[in-house]
DNA sequence: TTAAAGCTATTCATATCTGCATGGACTGGA
DNA sequence: TCCAGTCCATGCAGATATGAATAGCTTTAA
């Protein structure tokens, strides 16, 4: 066979996937945790190399030629197969040592985990923590973590999940701010309090609303995106903000808002890629996260 | 995005590649133009990397190992997504200078391409040219060649082929050895001569006998795969030979061992990459090849 | 049994690549 | 207009990878 076709230096195409992809020099050397000259060498060198202009230099800035374009599509296949190989390759590896990466919505990675990872720790030292705080659904599929632990149930085939368990989610407030609202006793004394909103304010609308409350936009003159930042305004007294139960009840500086409502269920499933499993360091973690959660 | 995924070093997994499909490190070294220990050590470094061990150190051979097989998946659909970067730069790529591949059977890369390749030298002195004569057909879809000079339709979609002409191919011996057998005169006075074969006798002799000789395969008593060793039994008069017209009329040395006979007609197709048509350089090569061919 | 050919691993000098520091250029906002 | 932020290009020192040469091993053939 005549390896003619892929003699080019492939680290240089993955030079340029990131770049194209990230839009700058710059952004891909921080991507890929090397320095910008670097990256702007690599992909010069692949433009010779294959005596085609990839990019075009505007000022500052760099423009993807038609002909860069093109090879983008190719060099994407590439870096999809790269991803597969990355993670089947972890997938194989059966060294319990090494280092994990999970994702969890904020409110999960600041007051679920850290327990059960100190748990982790002193069982397996050999094993460091990657803890991402995201309530963005991070992308399981292109490895951005390793095991996510999420309030919905992933929809990729490639993903396996497990339900845990369900956590029931209570109104809270501090008891200032509710003795300010005279202490309410029904739903209805809720229509004029004021709400803590996520940035999906309108989805908490309708599942507060089939609980029987009756709200509106205006009840959420606050939104953040944040379930940090959620709560402690909601421990400040700015309003009534929604916390899993056991998290709420722990906190004395608030009460629930309503105690005879009946809670929102949060469901918490534990994913992992699939090629994963095989690893045995991602089973034992998986296995003990879904231990102590539930 | 995160892409913690393709961090790996891609040129590594490219020396893996080769590495497995070749069977060996030297063998991959020589196939990628690098040295034996340079491949060991990129080896090396993605099984630390990936924490896999993909091959199996059992004396001097390596074998797979499982993992590695099941990672050689992945790197060779990385491999294929390589090959369609390489392609397409090669078609994007405007620049006339540089070199391009023709690949022809011996007879006509011996006999029909030198003076055309001559030609296309004095038009165009910035390309190279490098000629693989080879009978066993290369493949255009794997770049082993830019152009392949065939004679037969090649039935990937992906290549473009154009009919240039048919070639007929006559019957040719040494005087010395048509006296030898009386000079036939008819199809059945060569029932009991000699013919030099190919390696796929039974081919010919059924093209043979449809043009109404009446031959089997103890007629073929000399086999060579080489078109050019073909030629050479025929001009030292070891036997009858089949070689297109224009070239056994030119040869001093032989004559048509049976005139009245029709010839056997092979078409002449030129064939390129559909991705490479789009390089000005290909076409240009491609089309003078037409236009001289025909 | 021996010789030859093939393979991999190691050593060391060299060539190449990388990162750091810096300069110059452009953009957006005050 | 100026300033801060962001970007790309370049020079240079140090880190890294490469190639040539060599040694040691295994297989094959005589």
């Amino acid at each position: 066979m005549d390896w003619r076709s892929i003699k080019f230096d492939w680290n240089r195409a993955r030079a340029f996937l990131v770049t194209a992809e990230e839009g700058s020099l710059s952004a891909a050397a921080r991507a890929l945790g090397m320095t910008q000259p670097t990256l702007g060498r690599q992909v010069t060198a692949l433009e010779q190399e294959l005596d085609v202009v990839l990019f075009e230099r505007i000022g500052q800035r760099l423009a993807l030629t038609p002909s860069g374009l093109e090879l983008l599509e190719h060099v994407q296949a590439m870096g999809e197969a790269a991803t597969h190989v990355s993670l089947t390759a972890s997938g194989q590896s059966q060294n319990i040592e090494g280092s994990i990466c999970i994702t969890a919505s904020e409110i999960h990675a600041a007051y679920l985990l850290p327990p059960i990872i100190d748990k982790l720790r002193r069982a397996e030292p050999g094993i460091d923590i990657e803890l991402i705080a995201s309530n963005s659904a991070s992308d399981l599929g292109r490895r951005e973590a390793d095991i996510a632990v999420r309030s919905f149930r992933p929809t990729q085939p490639e993903l396996i999940a497990k339900k845990i368990k369900e956590v029931p989610a209570r109104l809270y407030a501090t008891t200032h701010y509710l003795k300010k609202i005279g202490f309410p006793k029904t739903a209805e004394d809720l229509n004029e309090a004021d709400f803590i909103g996520f940035d999906k304010t309108d989805m908490l609308v309708k599942g507060y609303n089939e609980l029987g409350l009756n709200l509106t936009l205006k009840n959420f003159p606050i939104q953040t995106e944040s379930h940090l930042v959620h709560w402690e305004l909601v421990k400040q007294g700015l309003g009534i903000g929604i916390v899993p139960e056991d998290i709420g009840d722990a906190e004395p500086l608030v009460q629930q808002a309503l105690p005879t409502l009946a809670p929102i269920v949060f469901p918490i499933w534990l994913t992992a890629h699939r090629e994963l499993k095989t690893s045995r360091r991602v089973r034992l973690v998986f296995d003990l996260l879904a231990d102590e959660l539930s």
